[in-house]
DNA sequence: GTCCGTGCAAATCATTTGCACTTCT
DNA sequence: AGAAGTGCAAATGATTTGCACGGAC
């Protein structure tokens, strides 16, 4: 798979996302190199979250290591550049973090197809855990149906 | 019972829902057998989802190998008997299902503390995906953070 | 008697870690 | 210079699979 099924989900103007990006890392005291530059353009010009491995296959030339890539990413979540996609089954997929576009995917169990979905109501949620005395909150929201093209069966 | 921080969760009548379970294996054509009466308790027994390793360490006697309770807890979820909560890192609990309970959790990252959360406002965003066409909608939530003790380190 | 369930060993597989080397600032 | 980033190899750890045996129905 790895294709981008399914209609616009994370896209935007690439070049621009990845020279703001760039800028967070700076003012995230990240240092900036090729490997980074390369890996922000592969999440950059996708439409979906990406996991390592694709991301490692979209990383043309400055490509790193699929450690470094995963160091990196950890940083950039860390700093709030980057946003991970906790699935079923263990794997993470990540995309740039999209200030104030808080929203989750709808993903087809059968072909891998991953839609936005717009609406989020875990505010009054997570307004509950923090009633209970819990602190730096992050939820795992994913909703995984068929899709119109694999419900057919 | 030193892993069942936080407040009730998934409690009620444990022999009864025992029982209860093990009509619903039979019910589904599946084998009752000591190990799988084991599992059943431990799970009955727990006022919080556990993980695989927790269940096989509770399971007194009959305990099953880590590899059969994964076999059968895979065929109770199937057949809607055992409820998978899905972790971040990839791993799971499992819990008793409850009909008609449609609850998530709320889980401390440091301590493994897991709390009920009752409110489950999935509705409107299930409807959207299912008006974009997809069926068989199922949707993982779950709230991670630092629960109040682990909030100070 | 048949399958289903079980145990043991070994395989997976994404992710993590140790350590020495390189590069950014 | 000095901290941060990188690569390679090896470790991790939950989960999965192959295969032969044993028990449920």
């Amino acid at each position: 798979m790895g294709h981008d099924h399914g209609h616009d989900c994370c896209g935007g103007d690439a070049p621009a996302r990845v020279e703001q990006a760039l800028g967070r890392l700076r003012a995230s005291g990240l240092r900036v190199t090729e490997a980074r530059r390369a890996l922000l353009r592969a999440l950059a010009a996708s439409r979906v979250p990406l996991a390592v491995d694709e991301i490692h296959r979209r990383s043309g030339r400055g490509k790193a290591d699929r450690v470094t890539i995963y160091r990196s990413l950890e940083a950039f979540e860390q700093a709030g550049i980057v946003r991970r996609h906790p699935l079923e089954k263990g794997r993470s997929l990540y995309a740039l973090e999209t200030p104030g576009h808080h929203h989750h995917h709808l993903v087809c169990r059968a072909c891998g197809a991953i839609e936005r979905l717009e609406a989020c109501d875990a505010g009054p949620i997570e307004a509950g855990a923090r009633a209970k005395g819990y602190t730096r909150l992050t939820h795992v929201l994913e909703v995984h149906g068929l899709c119109p093209r694999c419900s057919h069966g």
